[in-house]
DNA sequence: GGAAAAAGTTTCCTATAGGAGACGAAACGT
DNA sequence: ACGTTTCGTCTCCTATAGGAAACTTTTTCC
């Protein structure tokens, strides 16, 4: 067995990864046997060879993008699923959330946002960790707003989560929300350090 | 359950397309461009070569699956987009990661899990957050298996994430993984104590 | 247990996917 | 205009995907 990068910051984003010989194959077959098919059964409905699927499911061929299009039809995968599944799977190695490196950067004024598992491009869900920087504040105007729901979890520092309908909240680590991101919402660092936040966002 | 209508992905109304052959060639074209790249650049970004970039565009092959992977990933291409071609808000606040009080509590063997913002009830995603008991394991077998993606993030402790179609993987605080969740997975605490997972899930 | 049928694997062959590099065609500057 | 560079296509070749059928394994039924 190949060494586990299990001591860096960065398990590589193919940490995780299995040249996709190794997953394909059985996801294919367990999803067939899901449906009590048979390999002529399962090979027939999808309009390819008996043999082709066999070499598939015991990952002996590296198989075209057209016949795992119908293979996906005919035994109801998802696409998400299989993409999920048989891409460099969404691993970000980050030991401590005190330290990024690995996945985008954005930064603002007021945030600094870096992605989580961004290389797995295919997933409903975006996870990624916010630095609000420390400052002042008397009044808050700047608000953010996308269609979706997020969750929010605060890592470290304090802050308040300031939202339109709702009066201002004084959050500490541990503390979580949950809402609708179409309602205005923003944050600001009420701590001497910057407040650290883990955010997961769900596009409508 | 809905049955699936046998000819359709079941994917929605702009869902199912032809037989790529006239209409993968432009998507990919027309995500290239979108990113300003050249074949060359796209090409070696997704490291296969400049020629077969060129041909997949003109519809003058039919690419491998992993060929296809490969440059969804890079020109960060949406799944279902190939294929096919605020009411309720809430806010809940909760002091401190180490323990909880609000929220349904569920406790396994091997799990105590606490849901978060559990108040709100008509939300998408499901947070909640996992301690996860240290004992010893020399076989995992005990998967989890849900329809669905699921966002994993590491609070405190040391544990393995196992999962069906990858290999084990050590995790630690910080550390975060992206999977689909119908791929069976579990977690085994490796440290002394406890670890505590935030988990946030959502159900397809 | 043994024969027959069914399910799955392997072999063999042909068509073609995919890469290297040649070639062509715009788009520079001088 | 002419070279030079840069982007895209085309040609050629090798490795291999995919199907038909032979072969092997498992299951079923007596």
């Amino acid at each position: 067995m190949e060494p586990i990068p299990s001591e860096e910051t960065g398990l590589g984003p193919e940490a995780m990864e299995a040249p996709d010989g190794e997953i394909l194959g059985k996801m294919i077959r367990d999803a067939r046997k899901e449906k009590g098919l048979t390999l002529e059964e399962a090979a027939r409905a999808a309009a390819i060879g008996r043999s082709t699927l066999s070499k598939i499911e015991n990952n002996q061929t590296r198989p075209s993008f057209e016949i795992i299009r119908r293979l996906m039809q005919t035994l109801e995968l998802e696409t998400p699923q299989l993409f999920v599944q048989s891409g460099q799977s969404g691993v970000t190695g980050r030991r401590d959330f005190t330290r990024t490196g690995l996945g985008e950067h954005k930064e603002t004024s007021t945030y600094d946002h870096e992605l989580l598992c961004s290389e797995l491009t295919s997933k409903r869900m975006v996870p990624y960790i916010s630095t609000i920087k420390a400052r002042d504040v008397t009044e808050f105007d700047n608000w953010v707003r996308h269609r979706g729901e997020e969750f929010m979890f605060v890592l470290s520092g304090e802050l308040t989560l300031y939202t339109e309908h709702y009066r201002p909240l004084r959050m500490g680590p541990g503390d979580s929300v949950y809402y609708d991101s179409g309602m205005g919402h923003g944050c600001v660092s009420v701590s001497e350090e910057d407040a650290k936040v883990l955010w997961v966002s769900l596009e409508v």
